[in-house]
DNA sequence: CTTTTTTCTGCAACCTGGTTGCAAAGAAGT
DNA sequence: ACTTCTTTGCAACCAGGTTGCAGAAAAAAG
């Protein structure tokens, strides 16, 4: 993705871009399913690893990334699909495999909603399933 | 709960019990939310946080306790319901307050299932939904 | 009922991921 | 160019979780 075109898209979410913010964004355009904040630090070898935590931390509050919660000790990270408002109820669920240890993004599988009782106000969700990734189950068939 | 009920449960389950694993297990009838490590560790003084956590290791192992993952960076804890086979993937749904920070059970409320893409083995499911209590709602509706 | 073996426990130390304070570097405004 | 505000890297810190180890307790063997 062009640097200008992701300028645009900071600022459009309300998020003063810099080259390093550039740098922290452009690490998830390509990749497909969510990244933690290590493994983004080694994908930024330039970047101190506080750098790219208040990065984070600033996308994350922009709604230019969106928090993952696979169990893990490690929260991982996504890029917010829509441009600038964002549904936080309506967003898609995650698989982690608990063999390889990655987490997927089911995009096309959206969270079913639930009827929450009277006066419980919902604000997101978070939908994840455990188990095992078509890769490692047919890993584990062969044996 | 009586002391001989616990060793029951637990034995149904495969533990073996012990003094501090009756404790553990007790702290946890009575309250209704789900635990965290360091609750439980205020809730148990006279055990060590290494002992509190090797029994709550044994006793997810053999589905004595369910962990819920609510986003926190704290695991809470909860009794599986079920006395002996328990169904992961029939569960209840949880609601973080982002306020007060409690997690409740909505036991009422079973986690909707979704249809995976082949050759997905599901294991368990988290669906947990973050928002706004009823106490804290109200609370702030007073302002 | 002693001895041997196994399991369980408390303590302290450690690890990992996340977070902050601070001073220097950089960008923006005047 | 000079001031002001923002961003950055470094190091240090923090919290929650986890492990190694040696002594205590329980279970098994004699």
């Amino acid at each position: 993705m062009k640097n200008n075109e992701i300028v645009e898209r900071l600022k459009a979410k309300g998020v003063h871009a810099t080259a390093n913010r550039l740098l922290v964004y452009d690490a998830f355009t390509g990749l497909h399913n969510p990244v933690s904040l290590s493994a983004l630090e080694t994908l930024l070898p330039t970047m101190d690893k506080s750098s790219i935590f208040r990065a984070v931390r600033l996308f994350l509050k922009h709604d230019v990334l969106h928090a993952i919660d696979d169990g893990t000790k490690q929260v991982k990270y996504e890029i917010c699909p829509s441009q600038n408002e964002c549904d936080a109820t309506q967003r898609h669920i995650h698989f982690y495999c608990e063999r390889c240890g990655q987490t997927f993004c089911l995009d096309d599988i959206s969270i079913p909603t639930v009827e929450l009782p009277e006066s419980y106000a919902a604000h997101s969700i978070n939908y994840i399933v455990k188990g095992t990734c078509p890769s490692c189950r047919s890993k584990a068939l062969q044996k």
